[in-house]
DNA sequence: GTGAAAGCGCTAACAC
DNA sequence: GTGTTAGCGCTTTCAC
């Protein structure tokens, strides 16, 4: 391996005069044209580890996610990715199965491997967290939660609601069923529900019930083949698109046609949702733009800049085969 | 920030004792529960730069794979994140956007880094990638595709494509269609292929035609929406389900009705080829089993233990609602 | 503009 | 079993 050392032997300069041209420190044009033919000859790149040894920091980003094999996830994470390459900065993506004491851990063990910031797509901000991202003295972006005190990117989860509470009510419906997922995910299980709430109630007459049911697919399809016998509602809100799905293929199973027997909505915009037969309803959110704010922000941090703590990202409903008047 | 020498003081002894302390080395009873105990209070974590200066190796596995969103790469990079997780090493994520010179580049600066081992998910193995792969000069393992010289794991691609032609002409089917995508792709462009059409061959009398379609699912069914209205084939074959998907997805758009217009079936065995309707006839590939095998022979291969260049995954025929007999 | 020297935090001989 | 010592490759004063 060629060191900084041996690039200097070869220029017959010190190796501070290599580094100093390695980092645009002045250097006369004679030795610097000198160090542009050495190094590209022996393709010397410097040791990150060295540098980062003095430097106390790196050009790692440490993203932590819940799934690897969830369509926002997917869509944010490849715009993060985008976004770092062309500041060339590192990706370096952890996993949590979505345990949330493997974001606690994440976040101290990304520190420890000093990556110089961290992108955090959380679904419970705890108190542990709050401490954790603290503790470590590196800038933190929190992503699809709010906290306040923290930084973070959030969709318009309240407003996605009423829009889409809005269009249902617009529609003629009076009773709703409302899938949603466990209220602790504050974004996905209270705020979009609250949003859809406000809408319905402000149309009289309306009715809801309300039951929670799982973010996994095949769950949430077990939950449904056991509730669509008995459905009372002409409108299915799911807290999901992933839930809507597992909706339409329990009812799909079941003899029922979607939107005759109901009409059924979903939250998030996933691509799928506009491939399966009826394509659904549903909120697109802005995945992408997300990635592209949170590295954004998360530079600025790192270079001392200031920017706001709070983000909101707005989305559009999409308007589909599921629903129909009532 | 606290470091060797902190604790060495605080303890009265040699850095170097903590060093072997810490690394497993032999130190007296008596020192190790002082040092236990000082680690404990002060946190101490080891700086992990200055660990792989010294060592020049990381605790890093590099994985390149072209899109972050694709099912087959996230299911396998779940179970490599898992594995990896188990033995204590990171996951370094690259993204190459299905540029092939970026693969290149890529095996380069993961190398620059230092990562102990890289997989790598490629499309297409050029003379570029086997001398990048051996300039590197640490253990490289190909996923997906195959390479003679090289360390690769790869699904039983032309068994695939058998099973899957069988199937068709056992169903009495004899007019085919094949949706492939480029050539040069060896894994899914020839090997698949090359399955279904031995096995047709050996029935007499069956004829059929081939077109090349892309490998987005947009491209794709744009090109079957023009495909479909002058169809003769009564059996579709996709060389993956995203193209099935397309296809499912444009005869719908057209108001032909799967399976009675025609036959449809893919390759992957996505998750979502069972959620659609009608579901599709696909062959489930074995995309975890990939991840764990990948891991376990780069660590070996880390350990210097000798691993078979070749692993070939079985896989399984999974009929469903698109298929039915002629 | 350039070089000498110190040191980042750690590991690994080697001597005791 | 423990301490001393010499680096790993780099950046950064500080003289000159």
């Amino acid at each position: 391996m060629v060191t900084i050392n041996d690039i200097a032997k070869r220029a017959n300069v010190a190796k501070s005069t290599v580094s100093r041209y390695l980092n645009g420190g002045s250097v006369s044009q004679k030795t610097k044209e000198k160090l542009n033919q050495i190094v590209a000859e022996t393709g010397y790149t410097p040791n990150t580890f060295a540098q980062s040894l003095k430097a106390k920091k790196t050009n790692m980003i440490g993203t932590i996610i819940p799934r690897l094999d969830s369509y926002s996830a997917n869509e944010a994470l490849a715009s993060i990715d985008e976004e770092l390459r062309e500041r060339n900065f590192q990706l370096l993506i952890t996993n949590t199965n979505q345990l949330s004491a493997r974001e606690i851990e994440s976040i101290y063990s990304l520190a420890k491997q000093k990556v110089a910031g961290i992108l955090l797509f959380a679904t419970v901000i705890t108190e542990e967290h709050k401490k954790a991202i603290t503790e470590v003295g590196i800038p933190v972006i929190l992503l699809g939660q709010q906290a306040e005190g923290f930084y973070h990117i959030v969709h318009e989860e309240y407003q996605a609601g009423y829009k889409l509470g809005k269009y249902a009510t617009r529609l003629g419906h009076k009773d709703f069923l409302y899938l949603n997922v466990f209220e602790a995910d504050v974004a996905v299980g209270q705020l979009r529900k609250n949003g859809v709430l406000a809408a319905l109630k402000e149309e009289k007459e309306s009715s809801v019930e309300m039951v929670e049911v799982s973010f996994s697919f095949e769950k949430a399809y077990e939950q449904a083949l056991k509730l669509l016998p008995t459905l009372k509602a002409t409108y299915i809100f799911c807290a999901t698109d992933n839930i809507a799905l597992a909706v339409l293929k329990a009812a799909h199973k079941l003899g029922l046609e979607v939107p005759t027997a109901f009409s059924l909505s979903g939250f998030g915009g996933y691509q799928i949702t506009s491939i399966v037969t009826p394509s659904i309803t549903t909120v697109k959110y802005a995945y992408k733009e997300l990635g592209q704010v949170a590295v954004q922000n998360l530079i600025k941090l790192l270079d001392g800049e200031e920017v706001p703590e709070e983000v909101q990202l707005t989305n559009e409903l999409i308007a589909n085969e599921s629903t129909q008047q009532y």
